[in-house]
DNA sequence: CAGCATCCCCTTCGATACTG
DNA sequence: CAGTATCGAAGGGGATGCTG
């Protein structure tokens, strides 16, 4: 076997890249309860910079993962909200959750037991 | 709701941390059909550095993924495997590669779409 | 309100050279 | 063979200020 990550057409790689960075996956939890708007998502995501969300959210938008909606009102209001393939990938962050879930303590015990070597 | 991407001992921020981290995905790809040793990682994984292999081994090591056997001979011979934990993770990873396969199309056609817009 | 543009820091990582 | 040590480049991302 051989394998690279410079495979960047390889699917697995993408999806990896969009599920290991940190925003992508905060945005997609949020929304899964429904659509919300900019500031919204930008007061309730700790920590998040509006560069960062804006960036984020366009990546997103960009692999049908959330729909951009814009109301022509004053002041200005746009919605985001998850696409079917977005509620899709939030499936597999559930998965990742549950996994995450079941099996933490062990990786905490590894790094107990590592540490005291 | 109110989320936050500082909540590092959240379990799920941890394990997507690992999944993100592009050499440690591969490796633990590299180990599902059994141990390798260092050389055989570094010539088989295309682009790694030594030194993000033996980080990215170490921190997979200390997490209980992955288990270190040293032979005491001459010249050194260093075994990697995955543990139980380890394996574990692949088969999170395989359900990743599942959904990736799954629906690159509809993605890559959401990128179609987007950059004729 | 919902962004975009700019500057800049600071971590991350690759390259290279060396060692038990 | 299996690493470690050091340096330096690159870019991700925060802070700030401005606009339709």
């Amino acid at each position: 076997m051989q394998i690279s990550a410079y495979a960047k057409d390889c699917p697995s790689r993408q999806i990896l890249d969009r599920i290991g960075d940190t925003w992508s996956v905060l945005i997609v939890v949020m929304l899964a309860d429904g659509p919300h708007r900019y500031t919204e998502l930008a007061r309730r995501i700790q920590g998040v910079s509006p560069k960062m969300l804006t960036q984020t959210l366009r990546g997103l938008e960009r692999d049908g993962l959330i729909e951009r909606t814009v109301y022509a009102v004053v002041p200005p209001r746009v919605d985001y909200a998850l696409t079917e393939l977005g509620r899709s990938l939030h499936g597999l962050v559930e998965a990742l959750e549950k996994w995450a879930e079941a099996h933490i303590d062990e990786v905490l015990a590894a790094r107990q037991a590592y540490s005291a070597k």
